[in-house]
DNA sequence: GACTTTCTGATAGTTATAGTATCAGATATA
DNA sequence: TATATCTGATACTATAACTATCAGAAAGTC
């Protein structure tokens, strides 16, 4: 597919996003500047389209702010080791847990359902599960089916999927945007899947089934 | 426990938050008012201090906006059925998709993975889903190793755990809590745990396991 | 019992985010 | 030639979530 030399305007009917918008994730520097063909006129193509695809994934369907797609693209764009790139897509896609505002219990409770991982002290992830168990118990609940711990081996199952999704790319870029990609989205997917299933079990264990299944 | 009689200073003092915040909240219909002692007194107790813990787990941690935390305030609040509770919380933890912006396409595959279950067309978790797989495509990737069949596996662990945490409730106002606490921080759980499990799992395959372990 | 502190509700102001709108000049198109 | 469209720069707007100030009135302190 050759390049599709839109204009601004075209850009903007094919995308979806209004030219000001547009202007806006240009100067933001989440998006590249056209093709100058004069002092005031320029072209763009089919990777300017793309882009702003990613972005509004990223923003609307990922909630990610602007400041921090803007991050995650720039991640995508150097040649940063992937390891890198994964660390800036986590660290996106939720804000930063202040270490001294979860307890010790909460963290020995998630240590507990991480045990046999190798993670490091300050991975985020663990502390923001920490904060969910500091927020869970100062409510007064308790966990009383293994919540936490059903969780974590869904976490498992989930994480696994990101790793091979990874191994099956090869070039660096794919690599780097499906880093990104999986860790931002990852999030929308399984709450949507989590939806939808707990509407199906709450209606095969609440309701009486129809007859054609009995 | 005896109730605490607090005045506000002291309120303020406990949960951290500030007494301008707390007043705020009480404006917005999050909190109740005090108990008044005067025209110009009232003293607040523990299940002021827990209410002020709970908005801020659903706003803080969970990420609400403070308009979506009211609606499932006021939805553990009232005496509506259970079920009308858990849609009130699936309908805050995001914004609605709207219908004719996701492709027949995407939905298709949504519907393949969730073979057998029983979800209703309009159900927010589907649409969400399908969104994010219009992203997947509409930004040239495809998936290479099962990755969305994989994510809704590991969304039936989750949401059985949630069905059965439910379950472990008797009083209604227990029920219509964790449904609410756990549909709002169970997004958040798991993707602090999936983070976690991101390390292990990379750490795992990409790094050589320490001498020990051989 | 005077004096300082703290309380109340009401109102107004602040900061950040994510756009939108307008404009002046220059270029493209009919 | 006339009209439409483009460019970058600048200014404006809307919403959310607080945050600050204020005028009484009550509480605590000596």
């Amino acid at each position: 597919m050759a390049d599709a030399d839109l204009k601004m305007a075209e850009l903007s009917a094919r995308s979806g996003v209004a030219v000001a918008t547009i202007k806006f994730y240009q100067r933001e520097n989440l998006l590249p500047a056209g093709v100058r063909t004069g002092p005031n006129q320029a072209l763009y193509g089919d990777a300017h389209l793309g882009r702003i695809r990613l972005i509004r994934g990223l923003t609307e369907v990922g909630g990610l702010s602007v400041a921090a797609a803007r991050r995650v693209l720039e991640a995508i764009d150097s040649e940063l080791p992937l390891p890198e790139t994964f660390e800036i897509a986590q660290h996106s896609v939720s804000e930063a847990v202040d270490p001294t505002t979860v307890t010790a219990d909460a963290l020995a409770h998630v240590d507990t359902l991480m045990a046999g991982w190798h993670v490091s002290d300050d991975n985020p992830g663990r502390l923001a599960a920490a904060q969910v168990f500091d927020t869970f118990t100062g409510i007064g609940q308790i966990d009383a089916a293994g919540w936490f711990r059903r969780y974590a081996a869904a976490a498992l199952v989930a994480a696994e999927a990101d790793i091979d999704e990874l191994d099956a790319r090869i070039e660096r870029a794919a690599k780097a945007e499906i880093v990104v990609v999986g860790t931002v989205l990852g999030d929308t997917l399984f709450s949507g899947l989590r939806r939808a299933a707990q509407e199906h079990l709450s209606s095969l264990r609440y309701s009486a089934p129809p007859a054609s299944e009995l």
